[in-house]
DNA sequence: CGTGGGCGGATTTTT
DNA sequence: TCCGCCCACG
């Protein structure tokens, strides 16, 4: 028997809850963990307590999460409870995991052993071009749709075979599809996400003998956000923990917001019924928001059904009411909020401190028009990122050439770029002799370019000869200098400069910085190759493949105007998992948030409304929920009612900012800053004293049009102009002075 | 072969 | 309204 050790450090900054699931014995472990209840301390915890309490070896630990981002945090802090590099346990992502399993066993899996990973985009393209080599409309057959299709049965663990077309021609077109893509893939030697997880699998279910040895070896299975797996990943899991395992599984049905790209919430009910005998753990005490923020989190998410049921609390301060702004439309919201985040920035917060959040993309445009005009710096996030970029692509599939040639995605992006004379012309038949011959376009171009003479050969030729010499020029170079030189030699370089120097007399700036970027990125590129370590993996990889892996299995940094402390925006999505002191939620309006998609169907709805208790618990201090009655939706204007959201939270801790009611001169510029409580429900957006009678919202009537309501108001006098929402003619602007408008 | 204009579509996103 | 993709033109 060993010491005793102490474990005061792994127990003692735990509350009841969290200590109680911590320790628990090693049966299966349900823990439903609240927003900011601590989920990730206790699944480290845990792991420190396996190793520390129970005496588990590092090596018989795995530890899964979904983003690198959590899988990253998750075994900093393992080190730092226990104090050292925990070394051997596997923490990583579902698709890293399932990844190295492959690299590891590419025989068993049945895997050429340089297999490349194929990312979405990729994947895009590669469906794209087989729709296209069977002459099918494309608009019959969506890339997308068919896309969808084969990652969804992936998803699910069906492979062709085990899919019946019924009598449905659509679907049997489907599956065809999807076994002609496998074909592909399986000819290029590359593995899309879904398939490394599908793989991964079958590599255990077949081989008995393999999933004894694992099974043997990770005695002590963990799983962060385990309401986001999907069928695969559950079905993964339970493989290797086994009938008699226990698995560790952390999770939050109130915070399931993915089932729309296949993650089960219904896994955390099946769990219970796998695993008779798991212990469920609840924790629901609340670190992060104010008792008010709770209030109207738990209040949202009560309306929803089939929970498995927690209500968050706090011993914390009760906090302000959530503060609610109607604005007249998304401009009048953006400047509401920049005038805000003015005002606690001058009250000494940091604006990283805030958070814009918002249910789609499209909706940043009107808060950075009004941060710029604040001259708030911000920073939205939400872009492409690193290795998402055309350049770094370009970039990395001459890199994935040099290691395969019989990548065809990689062979299909670069065989023209920079532009070397090979048209479409001569790639469709190149397609058309590869796909009867059932070999890759590098081997098709091959043998043509030895059968033929003539341009078209010469230039197949070309290409073929450039990418062996550089792979010869490269052998035995660092992974950097071999990137350096790839990127030198291919003319990629030369190719982006030129862009450059085609742009700056036309003096259009955006293109000339788009372009400097480019060139920017792809010195990031290979200072990112110089700093890439692949001490890290034990998978003995060439470097260069190592690299290509971690290029699609970490797709990098979201891309974000960094440095400078700005204000974060971002979709709600975006922001699980964070906090923030200040948090604008804002398009609360039906059609918008929940998103008119989702409004039919139920499920779909209460996804939407747990997205929006996501939203609202990221708050740490202030909850502000904002809407527009007028918002310009694909350049049409819509008069979106409110959230339904906004009134299931208890209204008693909901205080409406009155706009500000900005009178005619005198008042100063701070005072007009400040919202004023409650009172008048009018609001002008002139200094200037608007037109009598034609206060916002006021009822109309125009001699042609009948009766409407007033949205705006701009100038005075006879100038001014008005926006009225008329109730058969739809919004139309007047002239004051001639529109005759009679008050009602 | 590269580009510009016309057309259609337009949540959410990790790996 | 705006962006991305496709096709037609130079």
């Amino acid at each position: 028997m060993r010491p005793l050790m102490n474990l005061d450090p792994i127990l003692n900054p735990l509350n009841e809850a969290q200590r109680a699931a911590v320790s628990a014995p090693l049966v299966p472990v349900l823990v439903l963990a609240g927003a900011g209840s601590g989920k990730t301390r206790v699944l480290t915890h845990r792991i420190a307590w396996l190793i520390q309490a129970e005496h588990a070896s590092p090596y018989s630990i795995l530890a899964v999460t979904f983003t690198n981002k959590a899988a990253g945090e998750m075994r900093g802090r393992v080190e730092q409870i226990l104090g050292a590099p925990p070394g051997v346990l596997w923490i990583g992502t579902f698709h890293g995991i399932a990844h190295r399993l492959l690299r590891l066993h590419w025989r068993e899996a049945g895997l050429p052993q340089g297999f490349q990973i194929l990312d979405s985009d990729d994947q895009q393209r590669l469906v794209k071009r087989i729709i296209r080599a069977n002459d099918l409309d494309e608009s019959r057959w969506e890339p997308r749709e068919v896309q969808w299709f084969i990652n969804s049965n992936k998803d699910e663990g069906r492979r062709p075979k085990d899919l019946k077309s019924g009598n449905d021609p659509t679907r049997a077109q489907m599956i065809r599809l999807y076994g002609l893509y496998e074909e592909a893939c399986a000819r290029a030697g590359v593995v899309d996400f879904a398939e490394l997880l599908l793989r991964a699998y079958e590599l255990w279910r077949d081989g008995p003998e393999l999933l004894a040895h694992y099974r043997q070896r990770f005695r002590h299975v963990l799983v962060d956000e385990f309401q986001d797996t999907n069928s695969i990943q559950y079905a993964w899991l339970r493989l290797i923990a086994g009938p008699d395992g226990h698995p560790f599984a952390v999770g939050d049905d109130d915070q399931s917001i993915y089932r729309w790209r296949g993650a089960r919430v219904e896994n955390l009910q099946q769990f219970r019924r796998d695993y008779p005998t798991a212990k469920l753990y609840r924790l629901e005490q609340n670190y992060r928001s104010t008792a008010a923020i709770l209030a109207a989190a738990n209040g949202l998410i009560g309306h929803n059904s089939g929970r498995l049921g927690k209500t968050l609390w706090t011993n914390g301060e009760p906090g302000l009411p959530i503060q609610l702004y109607a604005a007249f439309n998304e401009r009048d919201e953006a400047e509401f909020v920049a005038r805000r985040v003015a005002d606690y920035v001058a009250g000494g917060n940091r604006r990283g401190d805030v958070a814009v959040l918002y249910r789609s993309n499209a909706q940043s445009r009107a808060f950075e028009e009004a941060f710029i005009a604040g001259r708030i710096p911000y920073r939205v996030y939400g872009g492409l990122r690193f290795f998402e970029r055309a350049e770094i692509k370009d970039s990395l599939a001459y890199l994935r050439l040099l290691s395969n040639r019989d990548d065809d995605a990689a062979y299909e992006r670069v065989v023209n770029l920079p532009t070397r004379g090979i048209g479409e012309r001569t790639i469709e038949g190149l397609r058309e002799e590869a796909r009867n011959a059932g070999i890759s376009l590098w081997k098709a171009a091959t043998a043509r370019s030895d059968a033929q003479g003539g341009r078209t050969a010469n230039a197949l030729r070309g290409f073929q000869d450039l990418i062996d010499r550089l792979a010869r020029e490269t052998a035995g170079l660092a992974l950097h200098e071999q990137i350096d030189h790839v990127l030198k030699e291919s003319g990629l370089i030369e190719h982006h400069g030129r862009e450059k120097a085609q742009d700056s007399p036309r003096e259009g700036r955006g293109e000339m910085a788009r372009s400097e970027a480019r060139l920017e990125n792809l010195a990031e590129l290979v200072s990112a190759a110089r700093s890439f370590g692949t001490e890290s993996t034990d998978l003995e990889l060439p470097p260069l493949e190592a690299f290509l892996a971690h290029a699609a299995l970490e797709s990098g940094e979201r891309q974000s105007d960094a440095g400078e402390d700005g204000v974060q925006m971002m979709t709600l999505h975006m922001a699980k998992g964070l906090e923030f002191r200040f948090v604008f939620l804002c398009g609360m309006e039906e059609g918008l948030f929940p998103h008119n998609r989702c409004m039919s169907d139920l499920e779909a709805l209460e996804e939407e409304r747990r997205l929006c208790y996501v939203g609202m618990t990221r708050a740490m201090k202030h909850l502000y929920l904002t809407y527009a009655e007028q918002r310009r939706v694909h350049g049409m204007d819509t008069h979106p009612a409110p959230s339904r959201f906004i009134k299931e939270v208890p209204q008693d801790i909901v205080a409406e900012v009155r706009p500000r009611v900005q009178v005619a001169r005198a008042v100063t510029a701070a005072r007009m800053r400040r919202e004023q409580p409650a009172a008048p429900a009018i609001r002008f957006r002139s200094e200037e004293p608007p037109p009598p009678g034609m206060r916002l919202g006021a009822r109309v009537r125009h001699g042609k049009f009948g009766e409407g309501v007033v949205l705006n108001v701009e100038g005075s006098g006879p100038h001014a102009r008005v926006q009225v929402s008329f109730e058969q003619q739809g919004t139309k602007w007047l002239m004051m002075q001639y529109a005759n408008l009679e008050p009602l």
